[in-house]
DNA sequence: TTGTAAGCGTTATCAT
DNA sequence: ATGATAACGCTTACAA
């Protein structure tokens, strides 16, 4: 762990010139920015971060909010975040959200002391806790969320997401096409979803008929039950995440329902998920590696804020045209 | 942002009495303490960690290297890592592995200026360049594979999870048990696996049968066209992940056999995969968040180095009995 | 082009 | 029990 003074004895310089070297900021000559350079990697010099950091009241992190650092949509946002934050030479710190907003504030506190380039939150809205949590200084912003336009964020439609999808199955023929709805607290992205769900259906002058989960896997099986006890003849299922949507696939077929012949599924986001099913998921996708990266070069300045990405729809093998007859 | 001395003057004391109470270092009386919590509050003082980490030269920074953000696997054990490191009042720093090593060498550089408490390495062996990167302060410790005894781990004994998982498969009357074998760079992990495997079946006289995917899912489709090709009787199939062996299940279902009526799936691993198929995956299960957690218990001197945890087989719908006849 | 020196916010040593 | 002071390793005026 050589220091820069180190470095700049072996050199014959100040320290700094040393530092002038590495940070590229003019002023030294074309000999002695080889005999810093040699210095350097002779002594395997490497600036501290923490110093730096405490001089320039700046680090290179990046911090990240998640739900839980398991959750397949975080971890593909994530992903995204990781590689922009990477190629602009920062790095990442990650804390988990949890379902209240109480460890949000508690993290950014603790992010602040290490004075990141800024943090990202995913699917969680900017409160005006966290945003003092985080002092005036870090620069929030969230993605996969949706809120008025105070706080910066990156998202896509959901209501626009979710009708054009319930439009594609009633374009299909389908008019019996069942919801399964997520969390009722979701109110910035599920609430939005079945907004677009019921006024695609309304305008085909379809019924709307839905369920509730809570977008993970287990919570489809009831809500799915449910559904098909209310209207046994269902054509079509808009399940509004990939999971949910993955098992009303595995749920018809243990029915004996071929998809998509007998019973079209489609879900929601695009998460690994949608392959992990036969035939893979048809599904509204997010882009969500590119609503990662976008997010961190809207963070450090290189975009404008409060951005909406386009969804697309994917179909994929479980979506099809409505059945000639009911099964 | 108030700094210590803020605090100090606030308290009506100097900044290292301040310092004393903020750290529980004895050296104050209790009036003074209540002064100086009091003054904390008003402010809302956070100590700086850049500062405090130059100082110490030690940060509350704990590195995990992952070889992909989104990977299900690594995704599980990060979980642990991430909750108990905050509950040892720790943040994670998160970066990317890749294939190769270069990108965990330059990682663990860029780690390394910021004083990390340690690094955790998920699924990948720690080489000479990686500890040399690191510098000889920060504590190393790789999770879910095993390298000799030079440095720490926490895995599992991979050879003898897939022996016990294909004695299960034996002992439930299987002969004909094709294995779906993972990358074949995969020395530490998949190599012993299939050995395992491989005992397990000479031992039983049954007749090995292996073809290769890359573990995730979609490689496993050729690998298992590569299967029954060899031998269209197969009764079982012992996947060396739970993605394979969720595609395992998927394709024999989509072949019109039954699971595991006709036939016996067993994956690997526990990773949420096994719970997004039907009916959901019998698998050798490594337990993943603890694994994390305790290789922070480790890097922090909480426990001693080099453990090996217990391997568990999780047996869910896709295993039974041998078919009375082939199907 | 280069060096000197101050200071970022903290902790640790040494007085008092 | 408390305070003054000197670092930690770096960047950045300001001088030269």
């Amino acid at each position: 762990m050589a220091t820069i003074r180190e470095v700049a004895a072996r050199a014959g310089v100040s320290a700094a010139t040393v530092s002038r070297v590495v940070n590229g900021v003019p002023g030294f000559s074309e000999g002695t920015r080889e005999r810093v350079k040699a210095a350097i990697d002779e002594l395997g010099y490497e600036p501290d971060s923490l110093a730096r950091g405490l001089k320039t009241s700046q680090s290179a992190l990046l911090g990240v909010l998640a739900p839980a650092v398991s959750d397949a949509l975080a971890s593909q946002i994530l992903s995204g975040v990781e590689s922009a934050a990477r190629e602009s030479g920062h790095a990442v710190m990650l804390g988990r959200t949890g379902a209240g907003a109480e460890l949000a504030t508690d993290y950014l506190r603790t992010l602040r002391a290490y004075r990141p380039a800024g943090v990202v939150l995913i699917s969680s809205a900017i409160t005006p806790d966290m945003r003092r949590a985080a002092g005036s200084r870090i620069p929030l912003i969230s993605v996969a969320i949706r809120k008025g336009s105070e706080f910066a964020s990156i998202a896509i439609d959901d209501e626009l997401a979710a009708y054009e999808g319930t439009k594609a199955l009633l374009d299909a023929g389908h008019r019996r096409i069942g919801l399964l709805a997520g969390d009722e607290s979701s109110v910035l992205v599920n609430k939005p979803r079945e907004r677009g769900y019921r006024r695609a259906m309304a305008e085909a002058g379809a019924t709307p008929l839905e369920e509730r989960g809570n977008s993970l896997y287990e919570s489809a099986l009831p809500a799915l039950e449910r559904l098909w006890r209310r209207d046994p003849g269902l054509t079509a299922i808009f399940a509004l995440s990939d999971e949910m949507g993955a098992a009303a696939v595995n749920e018809a077929q243990r029915r004996g329902l071929r998809v998509p012949d007998d019973l079209s599924v489609l879900g929601f986001d695009d998460t690994p998920t949608s392959r992990h099913v036969h035939p893979p998921l048809s599904t509204v996708a997010q882009p969500l590696v590119p609503m990662g990266e976008l997010a961190v070069r809207v963070l450090l300045g290189e975009h404008g804020r409060n951005r909406i990405l386009p969804h697309r729809l994917i179909t994929r093998g479980t979506t099809g045209p409505v059945p000639a007859y009911s099964p």
